[in-house]
DNA sequence: CCTATATTCAACCCTTTGGTTGACGATCCA
DNA sequence: TGGATCGTCAACCAAAGGGTTGAATATAGG
């Protein structure tokens, strides 16, 4: 069990793999690409980026003879809720923020 | 570079080290409490636990034979700051929301 | 001091990982 | 059709990872 966290967690262990999902951020790219700013070889890139499709971090599709390269964020999802347990997070109780503000401000109607 | 990001993901990416750190959520814990749950042997938790603590994200005191095991949820703020850039979290930029609220609600004083 | 408990160390094993190179399949275009 | 470009596959290699067992260290306690 756990493997999709295995997967993610260990996907990001990588800095090539990071700094590709950094590039990704920026917009789509095409394999060539993405291998472009990195020393090593491109059937390299192309098995990190097989590790983070893997993952789910990223979704490859092919148009032509390009194959495009898309950032997929919320593959991170369920990463950040694991995390979100540490007390890493601000937790972000937005509720909780709405009724500290609605307490400490004085009454605006009435 | 980016060593500490890597420890950080690396020692996250294994179930076992994961379930340990949920288990030091609750509580400090010895080593060999924290080996009890697992079928592996003593000798492997202990390596964990090196992982774990090369990370930063636990650290361990001996206290008579006993080490003790504590975690260290500041250890995951790299790592969050940066999974933030990739939107899995809401960002919570408390300065512009409080920018937002200032310019929002109607003047308090004069 | 002697023994039991707590933990790590060392050596080893097997599998996984990240890299290489060279061949291959797919697609564009002249 | 034929050549150039895009990307993966296959085979291989060295290093790292996670596991084991058995010896070693450190401390507590009778």
């Amino acid at each position: 069990m756990n493997t999709r966290l295995d997967l993610v967690f260990s996907a990001l262990a990588d800095p090539t793999r990071r700094a590709i999902l950094a590039m990704l951020l920026e917009d789509d790219m095409a394999v060539t690409d993405v291998a472009e700013p990195f020393k090593v070889s491109l059937a390299a890139i192309s098995k990190h980026l097989g590790v983070l499709a893997d993952a789910g971090l990223i979704s490859r599709e092919r148009r032509g003879r390009v194959i495009w390269c898309k950032l997929e964020p919320d593959a991170l999802r369920e990463a950040t809720v694991w995390m979100q347990g540490f007390g890493a997070f601000e937790p972000l109780d937005l509720d909780a923020f709405e009724r500290f503000l609605e307490a400490e401000l004085p009454d605006q109607q009435s």
